[in-house]
DNA sequence: GTGTCTGCAAAGTCTTTGCACCATA
DNA sequence: TATGGTGCAAAGACTTTGCAGACAC
């Protein structure tokens, strides 16, 4: 990692090598902010724009990968070596939270290569990274418009 | 369109018709800003706000879905009736244009609906609505990095 | 020592909200 | 006419930028 960023003229200083330490801790993604607060306990003296001029940086140079999943906000993650990297939300479009869904039902990791094989061999494109996003109603609303039928879905 | 606002008691008003009928014209998606310039050009007494709460009440009720495509805002599309209601994306992350793949190759439908099938059974999460985005490398890029490997990926 | 990096605060972009007025049902 | 919708401007959330001082090389 310090070679990399030394490998292209950056220099590897003690705020960009604590973001990459905690990067490296947090195996989700996290937002810029998420990161700040957890930099900034170990370091206080780091501020935000530091933050995210180095996850820009980062990511520049291939070394994390950033995703936008509706939240209205970017987050951030790592792009480890010898993985693939997928991130799954259900997204609740009554009361817009957003649940992550850290794995796939046993099986679906199958399906979703085999989509993404042959999407890169129809587009000539090099997947990287893939989102995908459901959208619709959450278990709780769902109760809670049952409870209440004649509400409309409208308490976002 | 007009019957699915009256149904859940929303008011049909020139404003939501007039930004209906122009995302009907918008086979693409497109950013809020965009539909409010060509909202503002046939209607200049629109304002950005009402694009804004239109565009978010036509979410919630599904008649539009919206995407977050790495560009810090969201885009909006039209979900028409007859079609799946799925969106296909191939994003590419170093010259930051967005590719619709508007067909799955042939039996991929079937697998994303698996995929939706059992991601609705173990969340108790009811799938309205599904993004599916690529991150990676467009052929034009990778032809591109190809024909200067020295120069790094960095024209975004 | 020099050019890059940083912290702070200010500014920028996209989006939401408050409020008084207007229009639909 | 009674709500719900709208326009405007102000505020909010996230991110970027300007600048002077600090640090890596």
């Amino acid at each position: 990692m310090e070679g990399q960023l030394r490998n292209k003229g950056y220099r590897f200083t003690v705020p960009r090598q604590v973001i990459v330490d905690i990067l490296e801790e947090n195996e989700d993604y996290v937002s810029a902010e998420d990161l700040y607060l957890q930099v900034h306990e170990r370091h206080p003296g780091i501020g935000l724009a530091t933050v995210y001029r180095t996850l820009q940086l980062l990511v520049e140079i291939g070394v994390v990968s950033r995703i936008e999943a509706g939240e209205g906000k970017a987050r951030f993650r790592l792009a480890r070596e010898n993985e693939r990297r997928r991130r799954e939300v259900l997204i609740c479009t009554n009361c817009f939270r957003t649940i992550p869904v850290n794995t796939l039902p046993e099986g679906q990791n199958s399906l979703m290569e085999k989509l993404e094989d042959d999407v890169h061999e129809q587009n000539g494109f090099e997947i990287r990274q893939s989102v995908l996003q459901f959208y619709g109603i959450c278990g709780d609303c769902k109760q809670r418009m049952q409870m209440h039928p004649d509400q409309d879905s409208n308490n976002a």
